[in-house]
DNA sequence: ATTACTGCCGTACCTTAGTACGGAGTCAAG
DNA sequence: CTTGACTCCGTACTAAGGTACGGCAGTAAT
């Protein structure tokens, strides 16, 4: 039986974030704060761990912090078709970032090749091809 | 015949950046600082706006300002080894970048098919996944 | 002569996702 | 009863690439 009850320090160290991530999470609003219970320590439950997990998925998926907010405080029936939309606008951003750097990574690869295959003791083609454009 | 001498303002916008960040540029060390000649106004020359198209083509190409000043500072003909490599470097850095956006937007794909095609009135099987891992 | 426009300069602020720090309180062990 | 480890809290700092602000000086037009 793992214990139902944590401190920061053990929670934060199940959660695989610092101590620090933590209490960033709480000022802005990510993860609902317990109260400091018999102790003076505030008290960690599983659905604190709950919250955590989702907020790294969430974080692996490509939402920002702001839009795991809102993610957050929407309801897993109800909402189902607005997380539906926000899930397909992160996609839509995603793709575009991807071609953006497809296509920068494409110009910078004809540069390095331009480079290796002219002759030596010229001006080097990258920075020529940024000199003049 | 277009004028050789700019001020700041008509710099900025031949360059097409703002002000603020010519001046910005100044205060990195990537655009040299024109002396304020007769009037007691920087003029730009030719010169300043190669230098500036040459960062803005770097940052195009991916590079940071940082990379960007190391590259201002070498030979285009002695260092051209060198600068391949930087390229190269910041190639492999791209096409890194890349492929891990790919892996987030395969993700989150797939999270948006299940979700689709999941009946409705069940959870939403995205929430699901970023709670459930 | 007053207003308006530039230019110059330093400094502060923005975003994102944290990290670091310093002081004060608390808790358990030796 | 002191030491070390931990908590709590507020505040400041980081990277990257700028943007914005406020004050001052000089010039141009009205």
């Amino acid at each position: 039986m793992l214990p139902e009850k944590f401190t920061i320090s053990r929670f934060a160290k199940q959660g695989g974030v610092s101590v620090e991530t933590v209490r960033f999470y709480h000022r802005r609003g990510l993860l609902s704060l317990p109260k400091p219970d018999k102790t003076r320590f505030r008290e960690y439950g599983p659905c604190h761990l709950q919250q955590l997990r989702f907020i790294r998925q969430a974080q692996l998926a490509g939402f920002t912090l702001d839009e795991i907010k809102t993610l957050l405080n929407l309801d897993s029936i109800h909402d189902r078709l607005y997380i539906q939309a926000l899930a397909k606008k992160q996609l839509d951003k995603l793709n575009q970032q991807i071609e953006e750097l497809q296509q920068i990574a494409s110009n910078l690869h004809h540069l390095v090749n331009d480079c290796e295959h002219s002759e030596p003791g010229a001006y080097c083609p990258i920075v020529k091809a940024f000199s003049n454009s």
